[in-house]
DNA sequence: GCCCGCCACTTGCAAAAAACAAGTGACCTT
DNA sequence: AAGGTCACTTGTTTTTTGCAAGTGGCGGGC
């Protein structure tokens, strides 16, 4: 992005920039795959993200446009976010960190063409 | 592991937990592919990690047995970091991450088979 | 034996970020 | 007019980070 001053040239570097903590890509999750995208629905993930930290999450998101926010309706005016494009092709990315986390700590499984989440031993 | 309380059954939320910052993943990439495999080796990274974070990780990794430490000399003790199966097992993970920040934020690309890393546009 | 340096950390402290609880304001329903 | 919903914001405490400096084992040179 133009005027960021990235610490390092590393693309890996660069990305744990933006999503490098314990919520953004979680809140990715829920709007790729779990049909959340309001602040509400968002708020009431199964990890509970404080509302501070959501807020400035989605900022952050939007400011680098992996996400959209907009307004669904006015009266009263209610807000929409969506993963841009540049979001969605993060999709991998979750794909690969969800299968290693399920083949080393035993978390659950999701499968984004059915949908279905598989739950795992441990 | 045993004993562990996660906050969710998400591997995602899951590995968050445990890779979920923005440094640890800088440390598994410079055990994986860039040789480090000393205290000294990887203090000296691109990004300049703090040398108590960088212990502090180094032993959260080898807690999660990512990573092992042994002496590979006495007199005097020189220590060196290694990843296990499972610390490599993260390759595809990282792949995808320098993926995404190479299309999305114009970082470099290395190549794990030449071992070169060829620098993008921005 | 004594000083110097290397390596692998540890410690102390200030600053930043996260967690938690409560509050705000626009608008709508009753 | 009172109460509720949604989308946040604010205030406060706790935790984590970043930075600089210090420590301790060991070896080598003099």
């Amino acid at each position: 992005m133009a005027g960021h001053d990235f610490r390092s040239g590393c693309s890996i570097a660069r990305t744990l920039e933006i999503v490098g903590d314990k919520w953004t890509l979680l809140i990715v999750r829920d709007l790729m795959w779990h049909g959340k995208q309001t602040f509400q629905a968002l708020e009431e993930s199964a990890e509970g993200v404080p509302t501070n930290i959501l807020s400035e999450r989605l900022k952050r998101l939007v400011k680098w446009r992996l996400v959209r926010r907009e307004a669904y309706q006015k009266h009263p005016v209610r807000y929409a976010y969506h993963l841009t494009e540049a979001g969605k092709s993060l999709e991998p990315v979750l794909l690969q960190i969800m299968n290693w986390g399920h083949e080393h700590l035993g978390g659950g499984r999701y499968d984004p063409t059915t949908g279905k989440t598989l739950k795992a031993a441990r």
